[in-house]
DNA sequence: GCGACAG
DNA sequence: ATCTTGTCGC
């Protein structure tokens, strides 16, 4: 699949990502995966970028974690709509530390709710071919095409500035705030959705990416007490 | 020019 | 994302 490309400017990276847009398949359907990687990243200033890949069987649930390490220096700066530039580096070491790879990932962020079609999710998933779905805890782009049930479960469309589907915010227990899912790569809208909907969720996050938000943050801890 | 703005 | 204790609510 070749390196990562880091732009040297932001132009630049908005070019790639409008050229990798096009690139995005939006169908398909994750049933029988049962191997996923979840990604997640945690970071202070000053110090390095811990990315943590969880590797998570559906049955068997966690399996093993791979660790991602990138110093502050060598990190693109956050900039909305650009995470992708800084943390995939990151996610694609963590990967490589897996014993097996993983038939779909599930990320941190946005996968094409994205300005340019292209949130980290679609990145990642286009980059490594893998079928790939972005799970936000907050929006980055578009709107909701109506005021979010406050059932367990319930969830409405994201929709472009155009009207075009997105993605969806999804309740995923009662009171806690939305999730925003989108496809990443590979997979279809409603799919994506299902598929989030059936992974084990205890709390606000779905297992696999709780377990991964609580690995980074143990490894950032671990750096230097 | 005025807001919005994943992690 | 992280800095941070207790506290309100299901």
């Amino acid at each position: 699949m070749g390196p990562f490309p880091e732009p040297k400017d932001l132009q630049t990276a908005m070019a790639l990502q409008r050229s990798l847009a096009e690139r995005v398949v939006l169908e398909g359907s994750l049933e029988g995966v049962r191997r996923i990687a979840a990604l997640d990243a945690s970071h202070r200033r000053g110090k390095p970028l811990v990315a943590v890949a969880v590797l998570y069987h559906l049955e068997k649930g966690l399996l093993c974690v791979g660790l991602g390490v990138v110093p502050e220096e060598a990190l693109f700066p956050y900039i909305p709509g650009f995470l992708s530039f800084r943390e995939a580096p990151a996610y694609l070491e963590a990967l490589k530390n897996l014993p097996e790879p993983p038939e779909a990932l599930l990320v941190d962020g946005q996968g094409i709710a994205h300005p340019r079609g292209l949130g980290i999710a679609s990145h990642l998933g286009v980059h490594l071919d893998l079928p790939s779905i972005g799970v936000a805890k907050s929006l980055l782009y578009g709107r909701l095409e109506a005021p979010l049930p406050l059932e367990a479960g319930s969830a409405v469309r994201i929709l472009s500035p155009e009207g075009r589907p997105l993605g969806y915010a999804y309740r995923s227990r009662k009171g806690v705030k939305p999730l925003f899912i989108s496809p990443g790569h590979r997979v279809g809208l409603e799919e994506a959705l299902a598929f989030v909907k059936h992974l084990p969720t205890r709390f606000r996050l779905p297992e696999p990416l709780r377990l991964a938000h609580l690995e980074a943050g143990k490894a950032l801890r671990q750096l230097d007490p």
